[in-house]
RNA sequence: GGCCCGGUAGUUCAGUUGGUUAGAACGCUAGCCUGUCACGCUAGAGGUCGACGGUUCGAGCCCGUUUCGGGUCGCCA
């Protein structure tokens, strides 16, 4: 049978004594590490949180609890009362290993099973194991302390907004569904059969709200959910530091957010900041690194080489610029000696999953020869054109996309561009490097809806100048939406958002909705834009990705105490799972075969 | 939905060209041991090789299907 804790109350964590401590009378609580039995004498490694403290046992000095001793196994949870004593062989690999515990009174609170796998720091178990015994994979150090920075981070998220003025309101979880960007989870109405509740994509149009309410500065530490399939950095339930202002533009919402990443980087990891962090355009990140989210950690910039191209007889070049596309290339510097042909190869199929159709390369060997799969189509001058271009010289490689779409060019070449760096080990790793996008385009065309879609959301307010070309090019409208990259992550972004319900009426049309489907969707903002809405814009931190940067994880599982897995299910809880017929019948829905 | 990778003692892995009884380390169990701290020594237990089907005289290994997990494209206003 297991013992209580009667007469006995917690003094002190384990990982906290020291020297200081020896002489008193301690009571500790925790599970047992480890057991070393060493015939007349035990020792027990007894672990709580902050960290391990040796428990002494000697057979001599006390024979029922050192018989109590004897029957500890790994992971029972152990209370134990003794007085600290400076070891005579210190131990100062460990924090406590100066002293130890010769302990008088053992309880054992709790047994345990021989764990699935031993609760160590950098144990390298299978993810699927650790993920179904969750409550023994966060016993373990290096992953318990995940949690309790990302606890500190939240907690620093907490006092600098509420520092700044800002109020933490709760926004609802049961929301009406808008079935504008990410998939919805709907939650079924039993009172209105048929009907559904949606599990909010992010507090977006309550916080809107909350600025025509006159709150001004709001702030939440927002769950957040989209029914949309996994990666390694996204979950479908995941949390924003989500924030709005009033009467303020795009740089006092950066601004404020730039003070956050300050405070939080010299605060949790020592790390200080220098603001205001670059800004480059929306237009200008694409053209140079293929993406709207660039690590600028690392060169390989894309290079336009339509102009040297158009006219060429090779039709793979010329039909895709034609088209309406182009030719870009990346020079790898020095890179002839450490890319081989093989590896090239494969560089081309994987590519092809960004919608390339190939991958042209030129490899300049030191020895001034050299090797290219598009050489011998183009004339001499075409391909010193475009080794000049490039700034290519011997030793380089030089890879070129064309296509007839500039998002395929774009999208594979800034791929590419991270994986080279990757591979290459380009990536200067000593700090990190963060930088806003801004200037998106406000829409962007959705060939499967056949119309323009807002690239952000449909609440962005359009760049001040750009706004008389709404009806007449929207494609060249830009927004005021601004997103923050940290090491080619996109870890936020946020608006100033439209608080005219012309402006807003104007927007709807353009996004093809009818008067009808707007009203149907969005009509309590549309009428709240009517009683005073001040100006205002917001930006949201992705937390759980930031977290995994801050602490350098690979994975977003590693920062969130109960994660999910690919499928979205969750393999401790077994969730989701199946429910009773009665349950169902009260929400008069049924499942079909 | 597509593509790629993986699943062998409790755990991490090895397993040759398809060939006798599937191995190692750690963990676990028992015994011994008074200063260990990854204690040590001795002995032992532990396997549906993810599952199903096929090829074969013979399958952990080859083929097919399936399941679970990972990565990624689509998707993620």
């Amino acid at each position: 049978m297991s013992e209580n804790m009667a007469g006995l109350k917690r003094t002190n964590y384990c990982g906290e004594l020291g020297l200081n401590d020896a002489g008193k009378e301690v009571v500790v609580c925790g599970w047992a590490q480890r057991q070393r039995d060493l015939g007349q004498l035990i020792f027990i490694d007894l672990r709580d949180r902050t960290g391990i403290v040796q428990l002494a046992f000697c057979e001599s000095l006390n024979k029922e609890v050192f018989d109590k001793a004897f029957s500890v196994r790994s992971e029972f949870v152990l209370c134990a009362k003794g007085i600290v004593r400076e070891r005579s062989s210190k131990n100062l690999q460990i924090k406590t290993g100066e002293i130890e515990i010769e302990v008088s009174d053992l309880r054992i609170l709790s047994k345990s099973e021989t764990p699935p796998f031993e609760i160590v720091t950098d144990s390298n178990v299978n993810e699927e194991l650790r993920l179904k015994y969750r409550y023994l994979d966060l016993r373990r150090p290096d992953v318990q302390d995940k949690i309790i920075q990302r606890h500190k981070i939240v907690k620093i998220a907490r006092d600098y907004f509420d520092g700044n003025g800002f109020i933490e309101i709760e926004t609802p979880i049961l929301i009406k569904s808008t079935p504008e960007g990410a998939r919805d989870y709907l939650v079924p109405s039993r009172v209105f059969p048929g009907n559904f509740f949606a599990l909010p994509q992010s507090p977006q149009l309550y916080k809107q709200i909350s600025m025509i309410s006159g709150f001004d500065k709001y702030f939440q530490v927002a769950k957040c959910f989209r029914d949309e399939d996994l990666r390694a950095q996204r979950q479908p339930e995941f949390t924003q530091l989500d924030m709005e202002m009033s009467f303020v533009d795009c740089e006092d919402v950066m601004g404020v957010a730039e003070g956050f990443l300050k405070k939080v980087y010299r605060e949790i990891l020592n790390i200080e900041l220098t603001t205001p962090f670059l800004r480059m355009p929306y237009n200008e990140a694409m053209e140079r690194f293929g993406s709207d989210k660039p690590d600028l950690r690392f060169g390989l910039e894309l290079v336009d080489l339509t102009d040297s191209l158009k006219n060429t007889e090779f039709k793979v070049f010329s039909g895709a610029i034609a088209n309406g596309g182009s030719v870009r290339a990346i020079n790898v510097k020095n890179a002839a000696s450490k890319v081989s042909r093989k590896e090239i190869d494969k560089l081309t199929e994987w590519i092809k999953a960004y919608g390339a159709k190939g991958l042209a390369w030129t490899k300049l060997n030191e020895d001034g020869s050299s090797s290219s799969s598009y050489e011998k189509f183009l004339s001499e001058n075409e391909c010193k054109a475009i080794r000049n271009t490039v700034g290519a010289q011997n030793g380089d490689v030089i890879f070129m996309v064309a296509d007839s779409k500039n998002k395929v060019v774009f999208d594979s070449l800034g791929a590419l561009r991270c994986e080279l760096a990757e591979r290459l080990d380009l990536i200067d790793k000593s700090k990190p490097n963060f930088l806003w996008v801004v200037d998106f385009p406000m829409f962007e065309y959705d060939e499967e809806e056949g119309r323009f879609v807002a690239m952000h959301h449909p609440f962005t307010h359009p760049k001040d100048e750009d706004i008389e070309k709404i009806e007449k090019d929207p494609a060249a409208v830009r927004a005021k939406a601004y997103d923050i990259v940290l090491n080619g992550n996109e870890i936020g972004g946020g608006s100033i958002r439209i608080n005219s319900s012309e402006l807003q009426e104007k927007m709807f049309k353009a996004l093809g909705f009818t008067e009808e489907s707007a009203r149907e969707k969005f009509g309590f903002l549309v009428d709240a834009f009517k009683f005073g809405a001040p100006p205002h814009g917001g930006l949201a931190f992705g937390l759980d990705r930031l977290v995994m940067l801050m602490l350098d994880c690979s994975s977003i599982r590693d920062v969130i105490a109960f994660p999910k897995v690919a499928t979205s299910a969750e393999l401790m809880s077994q969730a989701p799972g199946a429910v009773d017929k009665k349950q169902l019948d009260e929400l008069k829905l049924k499942i079909s075969e």
